[in-house]
DNA sequence: TGTGCCGTGATTTTT
DNA sequence: TCACGGCACA
């Protein structure tokens, strides 16, 4: 019927023309997942289905921008233009913008990313006058999280015994009163941080059946990808909505689950079929995308996951290479091997620097890769880390234009009220939270009438702030009338940003300034691609869109021809011909953290199948046998996953071939991993990594008692006692006075003849005995 | 009030 | 090693 059916095989076909009622499809990775959904939303819009009533939940922004370009090749743009399409955070954002009045909040809500939500959280452990030494903003802010992601509001978490013995055990009883300040905090400033956007929309539908029918009615179809990685409130949402129509379609494979940090239920998956008794499956099992080498060895290593669901995935590419590995003495040499194999490749197959991709498990890994890449004159774009969304002067300018939308919004009141100075410290600025937390005002509220309050702030400062408020106010005032970018060129030229960044020309204040650029040609392009018949781009539908982009989604045309290097769970969804997973170390990766329980160490695994399944062409694993962890090079022992690819797919160092004799012939599903024999055959010894100064050229007096080339080898922080004398890489020699606190947080207090007394965490400090007297 | 230095703690993954 | 927060001084 329609033409481009034929580029479907025939379980694709299926899943796209059986559009009616609930379908389960599980998609292989590289399967055309992708595909399957772009022409199962074409189908749909070419029966006729209007495309504002179908909702489409992508896992990133890029994803849903790409499908939708690609649907509007298929069947138009102006059709496609109208589909519901986007990431759970931004299509719900856009939700609540319309509903939030309901709940009590202004339409003009900003979103408070996770550094203001940890600043927020960080000040209220202060104003409670707690430790946060226990009360560690981190976690606080991850208890917190998972706590809404659960949908359990600050109310239900104090009637939870179970989270107050958690709390307790955690000596932490103060930890519903710090979530419950939190949430009221959030609400007076008129903010909502990511997982709000999800917990609102629940309470919204929970509270307003009216609303809940609304959308219920208006969403004939709804699909989601990567269902696999949901939470419960993206469960509930979608569970809620599609109760209506019950037209609803969710992709996913559960060996790509790797998002349960953060809440995520791979049971989503498995339970569908309790929730749509009747629903339709279609199994994706071809994987186009890779060598058979390359499927067949991820096949074999996921298949030592307990929890998963029956299905065969298969290639009928070419074999390929086999999986190569690599060793390195350090981490900084891993970085080099990689750079000249990226070298290499590209001109004996011709490929270009798009085709490679480097991934990794943290990314702090990224640094010495960049610095490989760069001598090697290797064009590369990093993803994550610090991007460029989290870099000081555009949240500066982003919090600005925050302000101007939502004066309440405190956090962003801080971030500017004295960017560029302008005299107003923290004195001023404490003293107006302090009247602010009383009154239960925002402090934007504050300064504008501090004339009428009975604040000990001076005449001066006083006309500072209302000068600042004068200004903000009147850039509030021109939203509906300015579009963004001319809005937000004029933030920077009136509050002085610019002159800010021009006055001094250090290589930092220009790098700023470019960036600030960049910003606005980004709120430029946005503006003349988002505009409509209705008018321009306003400042609010701008910021509701940055808020919740990523790394991922800033591609630029400048960057088409570059290196990616990134974390694994960002490449989630992404191909790439050449992909190399580095640091696959025990401890780094698998990760230390998931080590222990069965449960974790399958994500990692899973992670680890993401990660082998990104490749077309070829795949690379590498390991070095020493790296640096906090400033101390330490062993390392190559990753269990190494172990666990059938050794058939593998190319091995010299040293390691004796693996494939251990384990041939085997049936690798069984076969089980044994600590004590697995490494034996493999010569691990420390390589000094080259950037450890020899001890003589550190400071200390020690300097004539150890000779140049000793590399510094701490001992077991358990064997440390009271009296002995230590050396410290650092601080010299010391003898140990005081040992307190129980394992693994030992805390040493040790007198150093060069740098005094210093109070050492053990589990940290890298300690070397030197005299047990 | 602003700046610069020092000490401390951190490394899991992200919308 | 690096980044950030706290504190002391100008």
């Amino acid at each position: 019927m329609i033409d481009f059916l034929k580029e479907l095989n025939p379980v694709q076909s299926d899943a796209v023309t059986n559009y009616q009622g609930p379908s389960l499809v599980i998609a292989g990775a590289g399967s055309g997942k992708t595909r399957v959904l772009t022409y199962r939303i074409a189908y749909l819009l070419a029966q006729n289905v209007p495309a504002r009533s179908v909702l489409s939940l992508t896992f990133t922004n890029k994803a849903a921008k790409e499908m939708k370009e690609r649907i509007g090749h298929l069947v138009g743009n102006d059709v496609a233009r109208n589909l519901w399409m986007g990431t759970f955070h931004s299509v719900f954002a856009k939700i609540l913008r319309f509903e939030a009045p309901a709940l009590g909040y202004p339409s003009t809500f900003t979103i408070y990313d996770s550094q203001d939500t940890r600043n927020l959280i960080r000040q209220i452990i202060k104003d409670m006058k707690l430790d946060d030494q226990i009360y560690k903003p981190a976690e606080i802010h991850s208890r917190i999280s998972q706590s809404k992601n659960n949908l359990v509001t600050p109310q239900a978490y104090q009637a939870d015994p179970g989270a107050m013995e958690r709390d307790k055990n955690a000596r932490r009883p103060m930890m519903p009163e710090i979530y419950k300040a939190y949430a009221i905090r959030c609400y007076k400033a008129g903010v909502m941080d990511f997982d709000d956007l999800l917990l609102n929309t629940n309470i919204l539908f929970r509270d307003f059946p009216e609303i809940l029918v609304k959308y219920q009615k208006m969403f004939n179809y709804i699909l989601v990808d990567e269902y696999q990685d949901t939470n419960y409130a993206q469960y509930l949402i979608i569970k809620k909505l599609a109760q209506h129509h019950a037209n609803i379609c969710v992709v996913g494979d559960d060996a790509q689950s790797i998002y349960s940090f953060r809440g995520a239920k791979i049971e989503n998956i498995l339970n569908f079929r309790n929730d749509y008794p009747n629903y339709k499956l279609f199994k994706l099992e071809q994987n186009y995308r890779s060598t058979q080498t390359i499927v067949n060895a991820a096949n074999s290593i996921i298949a030592r996951n307990q929890k998963q669901i029956q299905k065969e995935v298969w290639s009928s590419n070419s074999f390929g290479d086999k999986i190569q590995v690599y060793k390195s003495g350090t981490d900084i040499e891993e970085g080099f091997v990689i750079a000249n194999s990226i070298h290499d490749l590209k001109y004996s197959k011709q490929l270009k620097n798009l085709d490679f991709a480097i991934l990794y498990r943290t990314n702090a890994q990224s640094r010495i890769f960049e610095e490989a890449l760069r001598k090697r004159n290797i064009a590369y774009k990093v993803y994550g880390g610090l991007s460029f969304y989290q870099r000081k002067e555009i949240k500066d300018l982003l919090a600005y234009l925050r302000l101007i939308i939502n004066p309440k919004d405190d956090e962003a009141f801080k971030r500017v009220i004295n960017y560029p100075a302008r005299g107003i410290g923290d004195t001023t600025l404490a003293r107006l939270e302090a009247f602010a937390n009383v009154n239960n005002i925002s402090l934007f509220e504050v300064a504008a009438n501090v004339g009428r309050l009975n604040i000990d702030i001076n005449k001066g400062t006083q006309n500072k702030l209302l000068q600042f408020i004068g200004l903000m106010r009147d850039f509030s005032a021109k939203i509906e009338t300015t579009d963004a970018y001319e809005l937000t060129y004029q933030v920077t030229m009136t509050m002085g940003i610019i002159n800010d960044l021009k006055s001094e020309k250090t290589p930092e204040n220009i790098s700023r300034f470019e960036n600030i650029q960049e910003l606005l040609n980004g709120i430029k392009d946005f503006t003349a691609n988002n505009s409509t018949e209705y008018g321009p781009v306003n400042l609010t539908q701008y910021l509701e869109n940055v808020s919740l982009l990523t790394d991922v989604d800033n591609e630029k045309d400048e960057d088409l021809d570059k290196v990616t290097i990134m974390t694994i769970h960002s490449s989630k969804g992404l191909e790439f011909g050449v992909v190399y997973i580095v640091g696959l170390e025990e401890g780094l990766f698998p990760s230390t953290m998931n080590m222990v329980d069965q449960r974790e160490m399958e994500e990692e695994r899973r992670l680890f199948y993401v990660a082998l399944t990104r490749a077309k062409i070829q795949a690379f694993l590498s390991f070095a046998q020493s790296r640096y962890k906090w400033g101390v090079p330490s062993n390392c022992i190559p990753s269990r996953f190494i172990q666990e690819i059938d050794p058939q797919y593998l190319d091995l160092p010299n040293e390691q071939r004796g693996w494939e004799q251990n384990s041939g012939n085997e049936n690798p599903v069984k076969r089980k991993f044994n600590e004590d024999t697995l490494f034996n055959d493999v010569p691990v010894k420390l390589v000094p990594p080259k950037r450890l100064l020899p001890i003589s050229q550190t400071k200390g007096a020690f300097n004539t008692k150890v000779s140049g080339n000793d590399t510094f080898v701490a001992d077991d922080s358990s064997k440390i006692q009271v009296g002995m004398q230590v050396l410290h890489e650092r601080f010299g020699l010391g003898k140990v006075l005081e040992i307190e606190g129980g394992a693994p947080d030992l805390k040493a207090t040790v007198f150093f003849q060069d740098s005094g007394q210093k109070s050492l965490l053990l589990k940290f400090a890298k300690l070397k005995i030197v005299n047990y007297s």
